[in-house]
RNA sequence: GCGGAAGUGGCUCAGUUGGUAGAGCAUCACCUUGCCAAGGUGAGGGUCGCGGGUUCGAGUCCCGUCUUCCGCUCCA
């Protein structure tokens, strides 16, 4: 099913306010604006402890599914830099800048390229800071006076070597499938993968944005997780369809509740430049419904053009019809943060008990921070205390554990349901004499006592059985 | 970038007509308690986003600047 904005259906409330997450993040360790104490710097956030291992965690995920598990997607981690034809042959230089103007009236601003009289300008054209006035364009609101066109290209430039000069300028990756596709050859060539298959990357990417926001939902350092499936032009379009649903099950598949999700087909005006067609996994979050994650058919774009540009062909031979083909490619593209965000607002409960609230993350075990915490229910005897290290160090040879025994256990449980943690084993008077703990569900709240030597046979096989499930 | 709102300890806020900062929660220590955010005592932590100005004196007035939030653009 495909809906678009103003759609009847879009009925799914948010879990929670943006602030509220915001704050939570904050005040737990989850994320923390960038070099706060200099005043923060727009749309950059940084990781904290716990931010950075639930990110890990999603990223892990996403790997796993994507490469681990499948014989067909194979792994890369291109550079950042990349040769600076790499940019011009995509059509980043040019389609990725807007050439917008500006009313001296209103102040709204609008794409030159979209403006009535406008529509069929050359990119000379827009270039030229005389063409308003040429063309005697005006504001299509109020009728005001129009700037020159101003150039918002949103590609971040820096300089290679010691010589700053027009030479020397590359860019940060505005996304990582260029690296995917410049690196075809050496793929394919290397692992002999047959078509289909596809080449999965994780990494950083960079965009000036112009207007960012939203928390970390538009950032200008994000961090994308891509995979480039190259197959046969006549199965583009089933691969498409079988991918768009696989990729919205996998936020399911992780916890987000389904009524939140949907998916959206992009209008043929809105195509991205590279797109045959385009749908988004949008999630339904505080600030309205917004994409998640991208399927996108890029046909042979993207190969012909860096052929055509470089002189390498970079095609597929296919032995059984002995012919030559340059693959279409079907992109699924997600952002790490958006998915690491969306997991974490998705799982925020609130429970009213005794006129207190309760803040807890219904975290999917493989994402949660820490997988388990030890909790002494009395720290006083210190037989109890090396019981709980003792528990804790062997969790730790395997997963994320942790031991605290600052405060009284009612609130050692409130701390861990607030960042997560979906099992605590608790140490008590008893475990000294009968050498069992009380295991303590985060979802269920259901508890029971099982022998310390089992702890973390059981914990490994509740994880591995959430994996499953 | 433009229009609007805001910026006080980790969080949420108070701070009267300008006189050099308070509360709750959180954190830490000690005592007490012992299975779902218990109680007591005490402690640490802010120069009020940043810079400048007016003034005897500014968190409180003026200017500039940065950042955040809400609208216009975009897309992972």
């Amino acid at each position: 099913m495909t809906l678009h904005p103003g759609d009847p259906n879009d009925v799914a409330p948010a879990v929670a306010e943006l602030d509220t997450i915001v704050s939570l993040a904050k005040r737990r360790g989850f994320v923390f604006p960038s070099s706060e104490i200099y005043g923060g710097i727009n749309a950059v956030w940084d990781y904290g402890p716990l931010g950075v291992e639930l990110k890990n965690n999603v990223k892990r995920a996403w790997w796993r599914a994507m490469v681990q598990e499948r014989d067909d997607i194979v792994g890369l981690d291109a550079g950042i830099l990349m040769h600076p034809q790499v940019w011009v042959t995509s059509g980043h230089v040019g389609s990725f800048s807007d050439p917008l103007v500006e009313c001296g009236t209103d102040h709204k601003r609008f794409r030159l390229d979209e403006l009535p009289g406008a529509e069929h300008l050359t990119a000379t054209d827009l270039a030229d800071p005389t063409i308003v006035e040429r063309l005697g364009l005006r504001c299509p609101e109020d009728g005001g006076p129009l700037s020159a066109p101003r150039r918002f290209n949103l590609m971040f430039k820096t300089f290679m070597g010691p010589v700053e000069d027009e030479a020397s300028v590359i860019y940060l990756r505005p996304e990582t499938a260029q690296g995917s596709y410049v690196n075809f050859k050496n793929v394919q060539g290397s692992t002999r993968k047959k078509l289909p298959f596809g080449i999965a990357q994780v990494g950083k990417s960079f965009r000036n944005e112009i207007s960012p926001g939203n928390f970390v939902f538009r950032m200008r350092e994000f961090e994308q997780m891509e995979m480039q499936y190259f197959v046969r032009p006549e199965a583009a379009a089933d691969a498409f369809e079988l991918w768009l649903p696989r990729r919205r099950a996998w936020y399911e598949q992780f916890g987000v509740n389904p009524s939140r999700l949907r998916l959206r087909e992009h209008a043929p005006d809105e195509l991205a430049h590279y797109a045959r067609k385009a749908v988004d996994v949008e999630y339904r979050f505080p600030f309205g419904w917004k994409e998640l994650e991208g399927v996108h058919n890029r046909g042979d774009f993207d190969l012909s053009r860096h052929s055509e540009a470089s002189g390498e062909k970079l095609e597929y031979f296919d032995q059984a019809t002995n012919e030559h083909i340059v693959p279409w490619v079907v992109e699924t593209a997600a952002g790490a943060d958006r998915a690491a965000f969306t997991f974490l607002i998705d799982a925020y409960r609130e429970e009213e008990v005794r006129s207190e609230t309760r803040v807890s993350l219904a975290l999917h075990p493989q994402l949660a921070p820490y997988k388990v915490a030890v909790l002494p229910l009395l720290k006083k005897r210190p037989e109890i205390v090396e019981l709980c290290q003792r528990i804790k160090d062997d969790l730790k040879r395997h997963t994320m554990a942790v031991y605290d025994d600052t405060a009284a256990i009612g609130k050692l449980y409130r701390r861990q349901d607030e960042i997560g943690t979906p099992w605590c084993v608790t140490v008590d008077v008893d475990s000294l004499e009968d050498g069992a703990v009380t295991v303590r569900d985060r979802d269920s709240m259901a508890q029971e006592r099982i022998p310390v030597e089992g702890i973390t046979r059981l914990i490994l096989d509740r994880l591995e059985a959430a994996q499953a499930g």
